[in-house]
DNA sequence: GGATGAAATCAACATGGTGTTGATAATTTC
DNA sequence: GAAATTATCAACACCATGTTGATTTCATCC
């Protein structure tokens, strides 16, 4: 039973596909990259990366997938000001990501990553809106936290667009700061 | 010296055209919509298509012209309380045509709409949080002005994909209380 | 180190959208 | 009704897609 699936040369080429992929999106928008572009410059026949992806959207999708095993283990922090260890935690990550993370906060609205971590918070941020507006209707609850939830993510993927010398230390301080502002998460000690 | 440029024929078939691709835009993503579906839905010779726009992407820009031009006067409103009334115009606007707005808002980060509308309010912003945030790094502070207004963005859109029942007078309501908590433009009266 | 089977290559194909062109027909306006 | 503009139509070359079948390369196990 020799010639094993799962290979170190698919292992190789799923990676070349990979890296060729992320190098392209780099300078080209992910709606005008196409698969021939991919394999070209990656040395890959085009039947090859069908083998092992549908298209370019699942190749992408598997590229989040990676990122996203990667910052669970990040939202099981727990106790004393959480939120800026979190936050700095997070925010280092995704700028070792940087080209995958700016094309998926692009697209927050579909994307998993965002849902995933902003799931993790919602219920505890939305007791706190509670009492903090003293608001009890839920509908416009939700809004207040879709305002905060878009604020960070805006300013975490300006920031990765262009940091403008700012430091993750500096952007996590700052971040914090508004959502201490906003009152939101009981949060009085940063 | 007849037969006049500008017809009553090019304006309908403009219209047929922006008619089509607004209809394909409320089941379909952007990106998927080809100029041969539009021409087939709008029963347009695809050629004749060519003849008024280089390609779905220009079409596209002067639909968001048409919406940019509709909001520009909102931004001239002053006086007393003049953020609660701007954003109930603005709302409103948008919501009338929430095809164009939500695929506009989406792709946030390329629109010249929410460019014009927050280079309006940018100057008097910054000066505002410096005060309530005592910041006076204008690299910091930027970043907070970006936070405010993705989640405004952002929570408009939300609104506008699924308004939960929530009326737009509840959400300008919502928006200004947080604007006024973040306590920005020396909002006091709302 | 040779056999084995998985994986990669290659060429070819049908499909479908793109953008353009040149001739022809229709329509608007005067 | 004449003149100018606009729309239609058919045809074209071009390019990316996704699939297929035959062939070669290569990693692994014995």
């Amino acid at each position: 039973m020799a010639g094993v699936k799962n290979n170190r040369r698919v292992q190789y080429t799923k990676q070349v596909i990979k890296q060729s992929f992320l190098k392209i999106l780099e300078e080209k928008d992910i709606s005008k990259v196409s698969v021939k572009e991919i394999c070209e410059l990656a040395d890959v026949n085009r039947g090859t990366f069908y083998l092992h992806y549908q298209d370019s959207n699942d190749l992408f999708n598997q590229i989040e997938d990676e990122l996203i095993a990667s910052v669970m283990p990040i939202l099981q922090i727990e106790g004393e000001g959480f939120i800026h260890v979190w936050l700095s935690k997070l925010i280092h990550l995704l700028n070792e990501n940087r080209t995958v993370s700016r094309i998926i906060l692009t697209d927050y609205q579909n994307s998993r990553l965002v849902k995933n971590v902003f799931a993790e918070v919602q219920n505890m941020a939305m007791r706190d809106f509670s009492k903090d507006f003293k608001e009890n209707d839920p509908r416009i609850l939700n809004f207040y936290f879709v305002f905060f939830v878009q604020g960070s993510i805006g300013t975490i993927l300006e920031w990765l667009k262009d940091d403008a010398g700012v430091s993750e230390q500096e952007l996590t301080d700052a971040l914090t700061k508004v959502l201490e502002r906003i009152s939101i998460l009981g949060l009085k000690h940063v």
